[in-house]
DNA sequence: CGCTTACGAGTAAGCGCTTACGCATGTTAA
DNA sequence: TTAACATGCGTAAGCGCTTACTCGTAAGCG
């Protein structure tokens, strides 16, 4: 019942071992009848090479491993859906598919609020280079890490060590909202609810909406803060609302959540949205395209920020120095009715409308095994 | 440059590799002034064993695979995200969750529809045990992987090789609906939305519907057949109008995103739901909630079920049998207005009532570690 | 004071694989 | 015919770790 090792398929194909492994990894110098032999003899014992044995004997895993932040469980169930996690969800699967491409594995971590980070220290040591979601670990463990494995920060601000920071273009996707905003809708006082001051691309964001409005000659009248949650959009929707007071003609806000929150209190003091106010998000979950109205927002392109990460990881892993430092992915705007924007026919319309908005999901580059891109604000090319 | 090894902590430490060994892996028989040294070596060094290594030499690699099937890139985004993607996304957070408990690892393969399951092949060497949803691979691939390592199949009807099958109680969770319907409603004629033949749970539910609504006095007065997608729900909701005919008073669609394409019809056609019609899906998926109506439905612990998955896996690689060759989890029965319940308010409400509707998220059972739970339909308790 | 025990730590044998090296053959060229 | 080389395969040395076994030392006992 144990499982068959390389001795007993070498003893079963009346070879060395040597052979078997030259055999079975399609080495050259070994005569064809040799090689069928072995792999005849594979097949009939359902031989599977023991992946710990060859990763400690050549020297590399070809595993990456992939580090997010798992939410407490304590959150409400909206919430914890929409938020990270599903951002978690899609940079897992881009990742994947990147890895599947070249034949790697991907070993998931997830680091829990309290838990430490010793998980993902744990993956030093059984993986060939290591991403890490958007803030899951500190920014001194992401030095320590970096220091001693290849490492691509997800999400992060900038590189500050030795990682390689794979992210949006948060600033971009903030000009064209505002852009969108402003020019086209002539809306001249916006109102902007932040995210947390610890979340680097909500502050980016942030700055960058103000400097845009401002040099568009529109002018920010209004700024709540919340925490990216729905219910702390809700929050944020209440307080500008106290006491009969009216809210700004446009809202921006950080994320497509607390856009959403925004949405539900609107929709409970009978404000219309857009009529009557004008709400964006930013990220375009899925939700966003369920929303009543259909949220305006910035899609992030959250496989492909996975995708990518697994690119540069390989590049780094097998030896080629990264193109950069950073690598900046573009985002782009996804206009549904929230804004103002007319949106034909019913909600059908706006179904096959965001089919369209779906690039095919095969980027260009992406042909090109391993390589990594450095793609900037709508197509501009951005790299540090 | 070099990772440190064992044999550079015990230089260091002044001691053996041995007793670097047990210091690291809390072993009896050690002072505690070796020990601290050791420790304070480690830390200096920054030091991380080497998994592979590690896994090689004791044995087991503590690491548990998971197997998911990937859609090609080619299906429409609507479909793409709400079909079992997400389904797969939430048990790998299920998974990550035990696995985390245990300390276990997740490794994660995607199966994309013609790559073959050399990828699950391939886990058998770097893992304790396999987890296969849905159906990623094949029932002939799945006897192969059972025969010769620990395999949990997730979803899958029920055991025929030597895996352990973990899946939800969809006869139930039927006839949870099916009596809502026609014992609440009242609604006597019941027009069914079937998924693809291929699909197990699909065929469950369809023969309760009929059976359940015979038994309750009412009639299948129509079915329609579909592949689980929006577009294939959307396709059916014509097929039922085709020519000014008006489809069955209440209807049950067996996966929500089918439902969701009677939704999007209907309101296109003026037909009002659930005042003309009612309509129910299955599975609860994110956009059950925002749909317009709410869709009533049944939920699927789609976490559990990965969560359980692993407990089962951890008691088989630990050597304890599993408790049961088949293990059931319970279903939920999720009331909104789609089935012509009252929803008081707005959507906030909705939101209020569905917070409600989720269950903590640590089942009493899951406390005592490794220990997986065998519960049936509506609480009953179901093995065999 | 000599003997048994218990304790702490070192020695060495693998775990299953890859690969550098070496050694027979068979093949070619002078 | 023989040197020179390519070809095909076996031998053996690790990769970094765990652990069974061994052994020196100090404590406990009659």
């Amino acid at each position: 019942m144990r499982a068959p090792t390389i001795y007993d398929l070498a003893e079963r194909a009346g070879v060395s071992i040597a052979t078997v492994s030259r055999a079975l990894n399609a080495k050259a110098g070994l005569s064809q009848a040799t090689r069928a032999r072995v792999l005849a003899a594979a097949e009939e014992l359902g031989y599977v090479p023991n992946s710990t044995a060859r990763g400690l004997s050549y020297g590399a895993t070809e595993t990456i491993g992939i580090v997010v932040a798992t939410r407490s469980v304590n959150v409400t169930p909206a919430d914890e859906e929409h938020e990270s996690l599903l951002f978690g969800d899609a940079v897992i699967r881009g990742a994947e598919r990147s890895a599947d491409r070249i034949g790697y594995a991907l070993l998931l971590a997830g680091i829990r609020p309290r838990s430490g980070w010793t998980a993902a220290k744990n993956m030093v040591g059984r993986t060939d280079g290591l991403i890490v979601v958007d803030r899951a670990v500190s920014e001194e463990a992401l030095a320590w890490l970096s220091e001693r494995h290849p490492v691509v920060a997800l999400a992060w601000d900038r590189p500050k060590g030795r990682e390689v920071v794979v992210r949006i273009d948060n600033a971009g996707g903030t000009r064209l909202l505002m852009e969108h905003l402003v020019v086209e809708h002539g809306f001249r006082e916006i109102g902007i609810v932040r995210g947390p001051a610890s979340a680097p691309d909500a502050t980016v964001r942030w700055h960058t909406a103000e400097r845009v409005a401002l040099q568009l000659g529109a002018q920010i009248v209004g700024s709540w803060v919340g925490d990216f949650s729905t219910s702390s959009g809700e929050r944020a929707a209440r307080r500008m609302t106290e006491g009969g007071a009216w809210p700004p003609r446009a809202i921006m806000c950080m994320n497509d959540q607390m856009a959403v929150g925004l949405l539900n209190v609107f929709a409970e003091l009978g404000i219309a949205v857009p009529d009557d106010v004008a709400v964006t998000g930013f990220d375009d979950i899925i939700v966003a395209r369920y929303a009543v109205p259909g949220l305006t927002t910035v899609r992030q392109p959250a496989e492909e920020l996975g995708a990518t990460a697994v690119d540069c990881l390989y590049d780094m892993a097998t030896g080629l120095a990264p193109a950069s430092r950073e690598v900046v992915l573009p985002t782009e705007l996804v206009v549904r009715a929230s804004c103002g924007c007319p949106v034909s026919g019913a909600r059908r319309q706006t179904v096959t409308k965001d089919s369209r908005d779906w690039p095919a999901a095969e980027r260009s580059w992406s042909q090109a095994p391993g390589r990594a891109a450095v793609v900037g604000a709508g197509g501009r090319a951005a790299s540090s």
